[in-house]
DNA sequence: GTTCAAGTTGACGTTAACGTAAACGTATTT
DNA sequence: AAATACGTTTACGTTAACGTCAACTTGAAC
């Protein structure tokens, strides 16, 4: 097992944040990295720990949801009541997340629209001649879509 | 065109917001409805515009990129230049929102783990004789296996 | 031995995105 | 005319998620 823990800057580092963010998230609970003298040192676990909380982050969770989310990793749920009712959290995040899926794919549509009427519109300023009000109506067409979406 | 206008409040009501956070979009120049008298009136097109950035705050955008988002679709470009650098602006949010899809299906799948195993568990429980060993090693195996995730 | 790099603990500052309360206008319902 | 519902402006308050010092320790390097 090369590199057993890892210091904060490397982390830092890694993950694109600074020193102070993975204090902060420490000072909130959601690590607890060993001690070297007053040195935090970080196990392979807290590393993934932050990943997953950065990964919530990306897709605009807060901090605590993010851990809301990983603790359902956790084995802390005995008996038939808690499993229960974290099936219900479980089933509350997924619709949630399918639907930031759906936003990012119309979002993504979008953007898809967009480019192709921008490369349409490059291509035909490459042909020295053509119509002004042509260029017009091609450049409003989008605005109009989006405008009629219900 | 039936209704071609709303209130604040009809607007506040149907996405589930405040007036104030409607008001607060306007202050920041996100929409600029109209006035009657001093009360404002808001057009289908003001109306979509919320709607957009209502699906942006949904997955995690400042109000700042949605409105760039926005922005996007209005032809307020006209030469060469901006038409390009809008291109890759387009090509820098679609590789965000890839990420983000990636994020969100890589928790799901996480979900789907975590709820199988509560649902397995559940009908272990079911059955009224089981070795409390076997349980155990169970519910330990999700966690297991996140650790292992480089 | 000192200089340096990397770490530490406070503590206060900052920004975005609203919440909340006060004080007021206007229209209609009773 | 009094109350009720809906709207307005102004302004201060709040929370999350860090940023930004300042002052100190600690081990390694020169």
């Amino acid at each position: 097992m090369p590199n057993t823990t890892y210091t904060i800057s490397q982390l830092a580092e890694e993950f694109g944040v600074t020193t102070r963010t993975i204090r902060f998230y420490e000072e909130k609970g959601l690590v607890h990295p060993r001690r070297e003298g007053q040195k935090r040192l970080y196990s392979p676990a807290d590393r993934v720990r932050i990943k997953l909380i950065l990964r919530g982050k990306r897709i605009g969770m807060s901090l605590e949801e993010s851990v809301e989310v990983i603790d359902m990793y956790d084995p802390e749920h005995n008996n038939r009541e808690q499993l229960q009712s974290l099936v219900c959290t479980v089933e509350d995040k997924r619709a949630r997340l399918l639907q930031q899926k759906k936003d990012i794919e119309d979002m993504l549509a979008g953007l898809d629209e967009v480019q192709a009427l921008c490369e349409q519109n490059l291509a035909e300023q490459g042909l020295v001649e053509k119509s002004l009000a042509e260029k017009s109506r091609a450049e409003k067409s989008v605005a109009e879509r989006v405008r009629k979406q219900s």
